[in-house]
DNA sequence: TCTGGGGTCCTAGGACCC
DNA sequence: TCTGGGGTCCTAGGACCC
């Protein structure tokens, strides 16, 4: 069964570059949340051994040096491109997963004579042609290996993009994946990695001929099933349809320290309000909400105040009013004055479809379409008039706290006032 | 000064039951 | 000195992913 992985080429600069052509060719990053870190690097970028994840402040000189240009994260725009990008994928295959927001799967098993690389061809130039980014594809029998076969159509020049596995003999595959490090396996994440490697388990092709059971004791199920993967022997299947979420999050880091009951107050009803919305979209209702508030980590020295509290609701609910009175019950036990707070955030969880609402005989049913009503309402405002015309006077107005974005670039896609000016001079 | 956010799955261990 | 056995459910924590 050949499945195809199909990956946007540094998804979040490559957006930013369909926009601003002169950046091709250039050193650019684009910075989490707050500028904090980075967490997409273009080629240049990587040269330069700037890693992942590397907080923007300390390699701030280096930027500097090298001329690297350097956006916050425009997830408005990326959403957006990644949706044109997934619409047309879909005409290649009748199967797809949509993995996360620049990859995704396609079987392309009913595809019985086709040259799989040809093929893959087609949807580099499709992709480049209609949205104006680069992916790479990878094709081979199974989930595990399609990825490995796109990191090797991306770090491979000779691959021109695309590498199907299934080309390859199968000495000549095996010879590939013995220049291949363990750790860039689909699963074996850095801790497993280490261990892998103490035990002489240090290429892809070792961990292919690791004995399956020895894996699992030592190990777990969840790599064994990758063992059989690497193996050619799909455990994985493709997932068309995004099961519902069990929990939902929604929690940042502040722009400025908090210190008072009120800011956090104001931020955590924020964070419920999104929560909320995200939970009303796929139709469910929560059974309880976590608060959680943190100081700074990062400085030790500094007074640290930790804190999480799950919050039952009496009753299932999709209502942000009723989120939002928990979340601060929660929230007022949680807080203790006299700390920088750095962070807050809230889940919704014990997650149940609406139509399971568990029904007594003391429902307030009047009230209970009565806050459906006002939700729906909410929700249509902010959809059609834009995200937050509508919403609780207890997120607060100034929102001292909110994060910092300091490189935005504007929403090309899904805004008229910000759209894409052309010039020709 | 400045260090992201949102998810899933599995396992071990404790509580509890008969 | 000796202190059952087997099962389920729940939770916290660890590992991973992008």
């Amino acid at each position: 069964m050949p499945i195809a992985l199909i990956d946007c080429n540094n998804f979040y600069v490559s957006c930013e570059r369909v926009f601003q052509p002169r950046l091709e060719g250039r050193p650019v990053v684009v910075l989490s949340n707050n500028d904090g870190c980075v967490v997409a690097r273009s080629q240049e970028v990587r040269d330069l051994g700037v890693k992942m994840a590397a907080p923007w402040f300390q390699i701030r000189e280096l930027a500097e040096r090298h001329g690297i240009i350097a956006f916050s994260s425009n997830y408005t725009l990326y959403a957006d491109m990644s949706n044109r990008v997934m619409s047309l994928l879909a005409d290649f295959s009748p199967q797809q997963e949509i993995y996360s927001i620049d990859e995704c799967f396609l079987d392309l098993s009913g595809f019985k004579h086709l040259d799989y690389t040809a093929y893959g061809q087609r949807i580099r130039t499709m992709i480049k042609q209609h949205v104006g980014l680069p992916v790479c594809v990878g094709i081979s029998a199974s989930k595990t290996l399609a990825k490995l076969a796109n990191h090797v159509a991306k770090k491979r020049p000779g691959y021109a993009g695309v590498c199907d596995f299934n080309a390859l003999d199968a000495a000549a595959l095996d010879a590939l994946l013995s220049t291949i490090a363990v750790g860039e396996v689909w699963g074996v994440g850095p801790r497993i990695s280490a261990r892998l490697i103490d035990m002489g388990i240090t290429t892809v092709l070792d961990l292919k001929r690791a004995p399956p059971k020895m894996i699992r004791t030592q190990f777990s199920v969840v790599l064994e099933r990758t063992v059989a993967e690497l193996n050619g022997e799909a455990c994985l299947t493709l997932e068309e349809i995004a099961p519902p979420k069990q929990q939902i999050m929604a929690s940042r880091s502040f722009g400025e320290y908090v210190y008072t009951l009120e800011e956090l107050a104001q931020a955590v009803v924020t964070y419920t309000t999104r929560a909320a919305e995200k939970l009303r979209r796929q139709a469910s209702l929560a059974g309880a909400i976590q608060v959680h508030i943190r100081t700074n980590p990062f400085k030790p020295d500094a007074p640290q105040h930790q804190r999480g509290l799950i919050v039952p609701l009496p009753t299932p609910s999709d209502d942000t009013r009723q989120l939002v009175r928990a979340a601060l019950f929660g929230l007022r036990r949680l807080y203790r004055p006299g700390f920088a707070y750095q962070k807050a955030g809230v889940v919704l969880s014990e997650l149940i479809p609406i139509e399971q609402r568990p029904r007594t005989l003391f429902d307030d049913t009047v009230a209970q379409a009565r806050s459906q009503s006002l939700m729906r309402v909410m929700d249509g405002v902010n959809r059609i008039m834009g995200e937050h015309t509508l919403h609780l006077l207890g997120e607060g107005l100034e929102k001292r706290w909110k994060m910092r974005r300091g490189h935005k670039t504007p929403n090309y896609t899904t805004r008229f006032d910000e759209i894409a000016v052309a010039r020709a001079d």
